[in-house]
DNA sequence: GCCGTTTTCGGCCCGACTGTTTTCAGTCG
């Protein structure tokens, strides 16, 4: 049986989902897109599962019934679906693709195909561009711009991945490569290292004595659809998913040159090398060396300084360990050169993965979450939190059946239940991601909104306003006592849709002024603050929170990507105030001072 | 196609916004 990753299942799903929707079916595609969804979050491996109970086993899976469960076994047993063949049969187009253009969907996919025979973006493009689409019935000038658009934002965020996403995937990989009994160490390098927002690639580094077995293995994985190099210590594949992996192979005395050299970033290598030199060394990924540059790989050089460890490395180079999240070369070196020397401006002590006490947004099946109030509480426990905050959406986000005044006292009171139920587990906050109205006024009555312990605020409409008036907007909801936090501040979702014209600089100096807190949203395509803006924050002392937005009990593992950001953006625990107990983190509330 | 304290059939979150139209399809979260 082939081994096949959940993400590669849910795309199986997803893909026909959207083949459905296609084609005008009600309900099935949204059961596909659920299935999809599960196991994307997914903990346990879809294989597993099957090969420990079978077909039955697969249909105890949420959201997976006896259709979908075949389907999995047909991919997992032959490694393709007829099913989806045959959709992708009746509309072949690059699907995928053209529905990572905003504002197209299926059914405009279809009339396109249909129409004018587009089955790529490409094609898309060109006929935008020669004025057919805007004289298609259904469509017009205004369409076919924002199509062009489209297609050059998605042109833009050119063939990066967003990590969370990815991450399931390459650890999977990771862990086979750990496993194979030729591998002494293993870990992933690169960008993922320091968990950049999107990735181009991911790159693996291991130990070993006897590469070969390792580069065989890697190379014929099943979901490898392309081996773009096989070599002695580096190889380098496609996968399915689309994403390249590199593997690289080295010795154990090099690991800590190498894991730097392959972690990056190129800037932040350049930079370290130049201190070398400064010393009259040489770094290369192979270790630390005196004297001249070698010609060859400098493994059996008798005149290595280091290079087994990268915290040596850093110390021999006269500076404290770097962390891979601040390895960018925006002033990281400088400071942990200043740290040595013990002169102030050194490195902050970042926040750490396991710092957060608690979560401030979470969204339940009151809106558009899938689950209970009781049961995002429970994932909550089980992920080790402390407290939540419950944050359904207002009565404006209709679509997401937002709360008016009654329904949210309704609310309120099963909140209060739930808290005697779960006292000394955990701790649920009342609270609202209350929707910001074109003006800048709130979504609910402010004699509501005291009754919360916490109110997020944020913008969910009129996104193409004026840079001033979008601007004003905001800092005239951070004006109001009652709102604590401004979630994801920027709008943006990463590959999809830019953040809406806004001042940040004016936004932070509001923030500090009114003593509102910026949220990062750990969401994987949001992560909105970026990295700069935290850096803005921390440096103008206005504090912030890492939400997991979670709309499932399987996304609250997410707040890891929110944590990573944060790290990137050189904030400390100090900096965060849901890394703070609850106690303390409810005085700095702004209606609690 | 899935699901069940509404339980083996009949629901499935549902309405605003956009851009197209002149009453509405498609998209979005």
């Amino acid at each position: 049986m082939a081994i096949v990753s959940n993400k590669n299942i849910s795309l199986m799903l997803r893909e026909i989902g959207e083949r459905l929707a296609m084609k005008d079916i009600p309900f099935k595609p949204r059961a596909y897109e659920k299935a999809a969804d599960v196991i994307d979050g997914l903990e346990e491996n879809v294989v597993d599962i099957y090969k420990t109970g079978g077909r039955n086993a697969l249909r105890a899976i949420p959201g997976v019934g006896i259709s979908i469960a075949e389907k999995i076994e047909e991919l997992l047993r032959t490694g393709h679906v007829k099913y989806l063949e045959g959709l992708e049969r009746k509309t072949p187009v690059d699907l995928a693709g053209l529905s990572r253009i905003e504002g197209l969907g299926p059914k405009s996919i279809k009339t396109l195909y249909q129409k004018l025979d587009i089955r790529t973006v490409a094609e898309l493009e060109s006929a935008a561009k020669t004025g057919k689409i805007a004289k298609l019935e259904g469509f017009g000038a205004k369409k076919e711009e924002n199509i062009l658009k489209g297609i050059g934002f998605a042109k833009s965020s050119g063939g990066r991945f967003v990590l969370g996403f990815e991450m399931a995937e390459i650890r999977e990989i990771e862990k086979r490569v750990g496993d194979l009994p030729q591998t002494k160490k293993v870990i992933v390098a690169g960008s993922v290292r320091r968990r950049k927002e999107t990735i181009g690639d991911a790159d693996i580094l291991a130990i070993s004595k006897d590469p070969k077995p390792i580069m065989d293995f890697f190379t014929a994985m099943p979901e490898v659809v392309n081996v773009i190099a096989h070599g002695a210590t580096k190889s380098s594949v496609k996968l399915k998913s689309g994403i390249n992996v590199d593997l690289r192979v080295v010795s154990e005395k090099s690991y800590g040159a190498a894991l730097n050299y392959f972690t990056g970033s190129k800037d932040h290598n350049v930079a370290l090398r130049r201190i070398a030199i400064a010393h009259g060394w040489k770094l290369n990924e192979y270790g630390l060396f005196e004297g001249e540059r070698r010609k060859e790989k400098g493994e059996d050089d008798g005149r290595m300084i280091s290079g087994e460890t990268e915290e040596e490395l850093y110390r021999k180079l006269g500076m404290d360990y770097i962390e891979p999240e601040l390895r960018e070369n925006t002033g990281e070196i400088e400071a942990a050169l200043r740290q040595t020397q013990g002169k102030p401006g050194g490195l902050p002590k970042i926040i750490g993965y396991n710092d957060l006490c608690g979560d401030l947004q979470v969204q339940t099946n009151w809106t558009d979450g899938t689950d209970s109030v009781e049961a995002m509480a429970k994932a909550a426990i089980a992920h080790g939190l402390k407290y939540i905050a419950i944050t359904d959406h207002t009565k404006r986000l209709a679509m997401t059946h937002g709360l008016d005044e009654k329904r949210i006292l309704e609310q309120m009171a099963e909140i209060d239940r739930l808290n005697k139920k779960f006292k000394g587990e955990i701790t649920i906050l009342k609270g609202s991601e209350c929707d910001i109205l074109r003006d800048g006024s709130l979504d609910l009555p402010d004699k509501i909104l005291a009754k919360l312990d916490v109110v997020g605020a944020s913008v969910h409409s009129y996104f193409n306003l004026s840079r001033t008036e979008q601007t004003e907007r905001v800092k005239r909801a951070m004006e109001n006592p009652n709102v604590d936090i401004i979630f994801h501040p920027t709008g943006r979702v990463i590959n999809r849709r830019p953040a809406y014209d806004i001042n940040i600089e004016e936004l932070v100096a509001a923030a500090k002024r009114t003593g509102t807190i910026m949220e990062i949203d750990a969401f994987p395509d949001r992560l909105d603050l970026k990295d700069e803006h935290i850096r803005l924050c921390v440096a103008a002392g206005v504090k912030m929170v890492i939400d997991s937005d979670a709309h499932s009990p399987m996304h609250f593992p997410y707040l890891e990507y929110g944590i990573a950001q944060a790290r990137r953006g050189w904030a400390t625990r100090a900096d965060i105030i849901n890394a703070w107990p609850l106690e303390k983190m409810l005085k700095f509330l702004k209606k609690r001072q």
